[in-house]
RNA sequence: GGGGCAUUAGCUCAGUUGGAUAGAGCGCUGGUCUCCGGAACCAGAGGUCACAGGUUCGAAUCCUGUAUGUCCCA
């Protein structure tokens, strides 16, 4: 919270309290109702030092402000000291910035110069794109964006899971059961099929198990059969990944699997070793961190097998190298929690002064109402049923509400991902996410389908009024109801919400304020008539509606969805 | 057994660094609309903020313990 407005009060009362800006900054909040004020200063604290009732002292701060044209008003409301700041100044200082900075509009420099490293999505190979990485793929996504836009230089990895040993059973699979040779025109699908078939096998029969591991072996030692068929299995995969990421619309900067590091991997444990950290337990090599309430960091298992473990070992030493990054954000399940502390706590004890920049932003799980889905036993949920799901859907609603519609099918892919996207980025990410197809299918409230039509509703009225939007001669001096000074202070609210998103790896805290702008601008929108008989009236709500349209796809693109004119 | 995370309305969730009467959405009940998109807006009912202590002028928020749920531990 750092305004022109907030500094005005700061220039005043640090005469008056004695107390710095710094002090004061930490005190100001934001009063329950707008009537109140737009900004307040409890008085409770200086009670001790002036030897006064908080209320008397509220009022004494009240009579010594001097008002001018940016703080109208200093008004002491019990113990409570509330200011009001001009609305048609207000108005001006956003509406402006908004017309001129379009889709600039809350982007900064914040982060220049500053590198931020984001390991999310992360997709096993040789499986399908399964609903289960929805939250890491989306959250990470929109974190990428959000550092991007205050900009900072984020580099998005997609760090593949494709190594470990169910590629080893993966190969022996298709060698019990497989038709010829493993090539690309296989599906992820048949892989699938395999995969679950091969669990079973080597659930019944000892043998089987022992066989993978001779297999997993050679993949590691760089046998080429094991290699080349491994290759095959990750060309078959990545085809379909592209095609699911294409539709959420992420991007990464750098796709580099597991297997990118198991070169790495040695020289990693040889650093353990060299510092004195390792120890051999039933024959595995650990690092014990019991001192610290954990289970041993797992190296290598007693069969000289690596592990994830190991592989992201190697991954942020190499990292830290490539990147020299200020933050590493791990955009993982809770699940792994115990595993990234004991990451952390290693790369500590190595002596990398860095590993207090890594971060684990951990997430809730995607609970399902009939239980959960393993991929060994094959219940798999598939992000791309998923998403035809919703789209058929919304492509229904269109049939109902909107027939004449152009462009249907682009629409409903839109809103139908977006509706999805919404459902997983509006509550805050630890909690665990009930995926309720009734309620990712309702498009009525807080959802994604609201804020997108809401959007496409000001652009239909933008549409109408016909003449050049924005109109140059707005006078800001007549917006200033209550229901329209609302939404012009969420308007302003905007660029501070994405820091904040930022500083706490938070995406919903925008998908939160987008309900909130929305809500302020339906409000305003029924209370007022935008196009008027009144010329001059109208030039200036027509700026905001416009102002309300570029903040809502602002918003909603950093969150991935898109904003239609028309739904 | 050890550890992590969570617990706010029937359901799903907000609640900035501790501050004014704990807020939304869904669902339910009722209402708005001669007019810019009703996927909207307004109103009502619905709460011991899991429980018990503690810190504080002040606790849903911080600390301790308990309970419940959930996840992790070659």
């Amino acid at each position: 919270m750092q305004n022109k407005y907030i500094d005005e009060i700061f220039a005043q009362l640090t005469k008056v309290t004695g107390l710095g800006a710094e002090d004061l900054a930490g005190l100001m909040e934001t009063p329950p109702n707008p009537e109140m004020g737009d900004y307040a200063l409890p008085c409770f604290t200086f009670a001790k030092t002036m030897r006064k009732a908080p209320n008397l002292i509220a009022e004494e701060l009240a009579s010594g402000f001097e008002t001018n044209e940016r703080i109208v008003e200093a008004r002491a409301t019990g113990p409570y000291l509330n200011f009001f700041v001009s609305r048609d100044d207000l108005a001006r200082d956003v509406l402006q910035q908004i017309v001129e900075k379009v889709e600039d509009y809350g982007r900064s420099e914040k982060g220049a110069g500053r590198r931020i490293v984001i390991d999310f999505s992360h997709p096993n190979i040789a499986k399908p794109f399964g609903i289960h990485h929805l939250r890491s793929t989306v959250i990470g996504g929109a974190l990428r964006r959000i550092f991007k836009t205050l900009g900072y230089e984020a580099v998005g990895i997609n760090h593949l899971g494709d190594w470990g040993s169910q590629f080893a059973k993966l190969i022996l699979g298709w060698k019990k059961w497989g038709e010829g040779e493993l090539t690309e025109d296989i599906t992820v699908h048949t892989l699938l099929d395999l995969y679950v078939r091969i669990n079973e096998e080597i659930d019944d029969n000892p043998e089987a198990e022992a066989e993978a591991s001779a297999w997993f072996r050679r993949l590691e030692s760089g046998d080429e059969e094991a290699r080349h068929m491994w290759q095959v299995a990750c060309d078959i995969s990545w085809k379909e990944f592209e095609r699911v990421y294409g539709r959420l619309g992420i991007e990464f900067d750098v796709v580099a699997g597991e297997s990118t590091h198991i070169g790495r991997m040695n020289d990693s444990v040889e650093r353990l070793r060299e510092k004195g950290l390792v120890k051999i337990s039933e024959g595995a090599t650990i690092v014990d961190l019991e001192e610290w309430d954990m289970a041993p960091f797992l190296a290598y298992r007693s069969d000289e097998a690596s592990l994830y473990a190991t592989r992201d070992l190697a991954a942020a030493e190499h990292r830290w190298l490539e990147y020299e990054f200020e933050q590493m954000l791990y955009v993982v399940d809770v699940a792994q929690s115990l595993h990234f502390r004991q990451l952390f706590k290693v790369l500590e004890l190595m002596g990398h002064e860095w590993s207090d920049r890594c971060t684990h932003v951990v997430f809730g799980r995607l609970r399902f109402k009939d239980g959960g889905m393993s991929t060994r036993r094959g219940k798999i949920v598939l992000m791309e049923d998923v998403l035809n799901r919703a789209v058929e859907l919304v492509r229904d609603t269109i049939e109902e509400k909107n027939p004449d519609l152009a462009e249907k099918d682009e629409v409903a892919e839109a809103v139908g991902i977006g509706a999805i996207l919404f459902a997983d980025l509006d509550s805050r990410r630890i909690k665990d996410v009930q995926f309720d197809w009734d309620e990712i299918l309702n498009f009525n409230g807080e959802t994604g389908p609201y804020v997108q039509y809401t959007h496409a509703r000001y652009a239909s009225v933008l549409r109408k009024y016909g003449k050049e939007v924005p109109p140059l001669d707005a006078d800001f001096g007549l917006l200033t109801e209550p229901e329209t000074a609302e939404v012009i202070k969420q308007l302003g609210a905007f660029p501070n919400t994405i820091v904040r998103a930022a500083e706490g790896h938070e995406p919903s805290y925008i998908a939160s304020y987008l309900i909130d702008l929305c809500t302020a601008a339906n409000r305003f929108y029924s209370a007022h008539r935008v196009v008027s008989e009144d010329e001059s009236v109208t030039a200036a709500r027509i700026t905001l509606v416009y102002a309300i349209t570029v903040v809502l796809k602002n918003g909603l693109a950093l969150l991935g969805i898109r904003a239609p004119e028309e739904m």
